[in-house]
This record gives C-alpha cells, sequence and structure tokens, in this order.
DNA sequence: CTGAAAGCGCTTACAG
DNA sequence: CTGAAAGCGCTTACAG
C-alpha cells in the first residue's frame, strides 16, 4: 500500500509538504502541489483510513440498530438513513436487535466500541429500561431515535403521530358507519402501540361510543406477524361476531385477520371493514385493497440521519447540541377493505 | 477517554505490561494481570478500536453492496450476513447499488478507501463491465459474490441452479397439462435472468414443445416491478390470448400479472396458470396464492459470509485463498395459482 | 513556502 | 516477569 511516506521519498520533500498538498492547505507552492498530486495519482494513493481516524478521531461511520430487516417499513427507513448517509460521506453500520433488550444493550455497547460518529436507533418491543441510551448519551456521543422511542430520553427523535393516526383511522370507521369497532394493538411496551390505542380509544369517546376493553386484543407473541393476525380475528368471531370494524396496529397483522376472516367466510368490507396501520407495499395488492394508514418510512430514515449529522457537526465544533423532535406527516388511504354503508 | 497509559500511570507500570496483561499475555505475573483488569474495569476502560485497526491492519468490519434493501429476497440476505457476521465478532456496512453500475462501481472504491476487511456484493443488473471487481481481487481484498455474479469473476459464489429452478418451474406447468406457457424474464444483463431463461427454454424443447421468442417478455425498465407485471400481461393478452401458462421471473411481477388478469376477468389459474420465483413472503398471502420457487435467502447470506470469514482468516495466515462455487437447494412450492387440468 | 517533531493509542520484538 | 522503544500512517502546531 502507498503512503504519505512513499510519495515524499519519490518526490525528495518531506511527508508534511506531501500530507499539505493533498489537503489543499495555502501555504503549499503551486508547483509542489501539482507534482504531489500528479504523483498521488500516478501511485494510486489512498489516505489509510485507520490513521486518519486515528488522528481526527472520528470514522465517518454511523451505527443503526433496528428490531428486523424483513419488514417493508424498517427497510424503507433503512434505504432512506444509507441514501442520505452516502450523500454526507458516511458509512452505515446495521444491526439487529430482533426485538430483544438483551441484544440492543450488547449492540450499543458494540458500537461504542466501534467509536462510531453516531448512533440511530428504533427500540425493541421488549425495551424498558434505558441507561444502556443515556450510556450512550452521557458519554456525548450523538443519538437520535426513530419510530420506536422512549420519551423519557433526552435525545433527538423523529417520529409520526401515532395518536393522531389512530384517531383518523378510527374517527373513519365511525364515519363510515360502524358501530361496534375492535382493535388489535400491537405488543404492550412500545410507545406506538400504546399511542395507537390511545388514539382507537378517544376517537371511541369522542363521539359516544362505549369503550370496552374486551373489544381490545393485544399481541402475545411479542412481535406482529400473519399469525398473530389469524389467531386474534379467529377469537374475535369467537367473542363479537356483531364487531362491524377493526382497527389493527400493522397492515401484516390486519392481511392475517383478512385471511382468516375470508377462510371463514366473513366478508371484507361487507361484514367486518378493516383499516390497517403503515401502508406495506402489500397492502396495495392484495385483494381487497387495505385502507391503512400511510409511514413515510423513508423521509423518516433520511430525517433521522440529517438530526444526526447536525448533532455531530455541532459535537465536533463543541457547540451545545440542541435536541429536536420531528413528527413526520401521516395519512389514511382508504381502499377496499373499507365501505361507506 | 481512558486509555493504556492511564491504567498505567494509575498502577505504576509500564504501558507494555498493561496491554500485555489484558491480552492474556502468558509472560506477566497472576498479580499483575488482576490489578490491571480491575482497574481496567474500574476506569470502564474501552481499547481504542482506532488504534487497535492501525495496528493490526484490520478492522473486523466487512462491505455489503446489494441492488435493492425495500426487497424481501435481499433483506432476507442481509439478514443472514448481519446475523452470522456478528456471531463471529464482524459488522457489516451496507450499501444500496439500486441497480446503477456507476453507483457500484463508486462504492466499492468507497469500501476499499475504508479498508473493510472483506466485500459481499450481489451485482446491479446495469453491471457488465467487472474492472471494479477485478481490482478488488488484485488488492487481495476477500470479496464473494452472491445471487447475482458474474461467471467470469474469479472468486467465491454463493448461488441457487436457476436454469434447474426454472426448468422444474417449467416442467411442472407442462405436467399440470399446459400447452402455451409464456415466460416473463427480467432484465437482459443479469446471469440469473439468462439462467432462468435458459431453463424455461429447455424445459420446453425437452418436451417437444414449440419454443416461441414471441412468448418471451424482457423487462425494459431494468427493474423488476409489480407495474412491470402488469404491463406485461397486458401486452400477453393482446399478442397470446391461448396462452395457459406463464413462468415469471420474479413474485412481484407476478404478482402485478396477477392483478392485471384479475382486473381483466381473466381467472387464474382457471384461465392461466401462474409459477413465480423466490417465494417473497406476499406470496402466501395473496389470493390466490401463488406457486413459486423458493429461494433462501437467508441461508445464502449466511453462507455468503461464511465463505468470506475464510477468506479473510486464510489471507491473514497467508494462506493460498481457494475459491469455492456453493449452490443452494430451492424447491417448488405448490399453491393456488396453478391448478392440475 | 518547507520540514522536523510530536502525538493519536495501540502492539510487539527485543533487551534485561 | 517487566519495560523501553519502534512503528502503524496520518495531521498539525510550530520554527525557520
Amino acid at each position: 500500500m502507498v503512503t504519505l511516506k512513499n510519495i515524499a521519498e519519490e518526490l525528495g520533500i518531506s511527508i508534511t509538504t506531501v500530507s499539505k498538498a493533498l489537503k489543499e492547505y495555502p501555504d503549499v507552492s503551486e508547483k509542489t502541489r501539482k507534482l504531489v498530486r500528479e504523483t498521488a495519482a500516478l501511485l494510486n494513493y489512498q489516505p489509510n483510513s485507520f490513521a486518519v481516524n486515528l488522528r481526527t478521531k472520528e470514522s465517518k461511520t454511523i451505527g443503526l440498530i433496528i428490531p428486523v430487516v424483513v419488514h417493508h417499513f424498517f427497510s424503507s427507513v433503512i434505504k432512506g438513513i444509507i441514501a442520505q448517509a452516502e450523500k454526507k460521506g458516511y458509512l452505515v453500520i446495521i444491526l439487529q436487535s430482533n426485538e430483544s433488550y438483551e441484544l440492543e444493550q450488547k449492540q450499543i455497547d458494540l458500537l461504542l466500541r466501534k467509536r462510531v460518529d453516531g448512533i440511530l436507533i428504533s427500540l425493541a418491543n421488549e425495551t424498558s429500561d434505558f441507561s444502556h441510551l443515556n450510556k450512550v448519551i452521557n458519554q456525548q456521543t450523538p443519538i437520535v431515535m426513530f419510530d420506536k422511542i422512549a420519551k423519557v430520553v433526552k435525545c433527538s427523535k423523529v417520529i409520526i403521530d401515532d395518536r393522531k393516526a389512530a384517531y383518523t383511522a378510527t374517527q373513519y370507521l365511525i364515519d363510515i358507519g360502524c358501530k361496534k369497532i375492535a382493535h388489535f394493538r400491537g405488543p404492550l411496551l412500545p410507545q406506538n402501540s400504546i399511542d395507537r390505542f390511545l388514539g382507537y380509544k378517544k376517537a371511541l369517546l369522542d363521539n359516544d361510543l362505549e369503550f370496552d376493553v374486551s373489544l381490545v386484543y393485544t399481541c402475545e407473541c411479542g412481535d406482529a406477524s400473519f399469525e398473530e393476525g389469524k389467531a386474534n380475528a379467529k377469537q374475535l368471531l369467537k367473542d363479537h361476531d356483531d364487531v362491524d370494524g377493526i382497527f389493527i396496529n400493522t397492515d401484516l397483522v390486519a392481511i392475517g385477520a383478512m385471511k382468516e376472516f375470508n377462510d371463514r367466510g366473513v366478508k371484507v368490507p361487507e361484514d367486518i371493514n378493516i383499516v390497517g396501520f403503515s401502508n406495506w407495499f402489500m397492502a396495495s395488492v392484495i385483494s381487497p385493497s387495505l385502507t391503512t394508514i400511510n409511514q413515510p418510512g423513508l423521509e423518516m430514515g433520511k430525517k433521522a440521519f440529517k438530526l444526526l449529522f447536525k448533532e455531530i457537526k455541532s459535537r465536533k465544533a463543541n457547540k451545545l447540541i440542541t435536541h429536536k423532535q420531528v413528527v413526520l406527516d401521516t395519512d389514511l388511504v382508504v381502499r377496499d377493505s373499507t365501505k361507506n354503508k
């Protein structure tokens, strides 16, 4: 591998001058600069990033911890993050927490030991203790949370207004004439499951509809799956066969539920109206296509990186870091799984 | 940040001894070793990875270049790679080529400049020149290709037998009674599009069915999309309304085609039998569910990392690197988009 | 405009 | 068993 030393020896000048010439320092003569550049190109010189990292104490690399990779929404976020990072000359190390708190902790430690310039994270469903995140903050590594966040942790966040979106979805079911609306919520812990549930509840109450806890189905298994949708739908038919609308926490679960209804001769939307959440690509291609809340994954990824980038810059300049919370817009996409009565 | 120097000063011993004690060198007294370890723990010492990288000339980081992230098969591969890498203490930098040759080249350079320990890559559809890959090989950085490979490049590869899988799919259509079978192939360049096409053709010929070029629809747009499936299906109905079976290069395209047929009152499987390729999750939940070839993404990712890991080890030990080509098994998953006549 | 020197924080061959 | 020293390949404050 070619080093500065090689170029210096080749030209009979000092390493210092070579370094300065390549970095466009003003105090190098045009002649020397040109000579150095030509020689560097000739020898195909590439700066040793390990040495640069050690000197500059930065690696132009960030870490990303995400609960699941094979997932329409999250993979869209990943795409947004790496696209934006590349623009700014940053690389992204990706880690999957598998919705496990233990793994998430280990991965945070791993990234800190790697001395990444910053961390982006969406929390595992299991995570209810945040000391690992506070550790990151205490040692001044910039961190931005997105989608699945912890409200009490003091850092920048990019989210959607889950409560409002859920309210919109539920209100829509009411507007088209549903009288008894169930809710399949996600696992207990994550903030967005809670918020979506609260939005659902509030819409009912604001419309003088009874809120009945037995109409709320919680995900026992910890992850929102197709199977869970089927199981919940089956149980719902047993418990309440007069339900005429369901607001479901995630498209995948909604698709499972629709499958179960279809298998049992329950018609969507004629017998039951269904609204999902996230607008997975799949939602537009199944039959009936799924009415859902569009959640802007790509945009969320881009925004999260932008915030992180600003904090990295601020920290480098020893400026005060101010935390921001960005709320992205969602919208209701009406398709064929719902129908005005 | 705590350094070896801090620990040494704290204990009044040399940096050398501290380093050796922490690295379990045998020539350090048990007493010193213990003392050093305790102090390191107390001060929460973390080795500076930048310095370690510079000294050891390795970063325990690999690069991954993938055409698309938001994609069921590729995201499964990513999951397999990062899971396996984590087990061996490696981190993964992920880059998306967007099916662009130009980007792919830049990203290879980026990774080489970063001095990653190895590279995993699945080629962009556009890529037909391989000098960037040979550059990697020439400078002795281990590289393993998976799924979308270049046969002529000398390195390890993990693939499926696309030709055989396509043959199986086509033979199955013939077996259930199809007389006129079309093929929606992918873009022109990638090896697996070519191989799937060849498998289709061979199955026809082996069964004494006529091979008709006009029954093969090529993807003009460069990426295999839902829209492409719709467009091809539309064109097919115009050109050949007597086709009774289609073997389609990718599930997503197949789903687009099914949508178009459904919209136009053409029944699947009654009027046309359809076999897809890849076994996206979506294939199992749409109606009718899609008969397809299962392509083991997770396993492919794991295997690709394992091969790369071996080469990294070999290279470090200055051993000869032998390239391997691993062919993973595929199987036909029969669902409701096909039916025995 | 040029360069000697210090230093980033490690690892390791070598001397004692 | 311990430690001084060299060196990985850069960057940059400082002297001339």
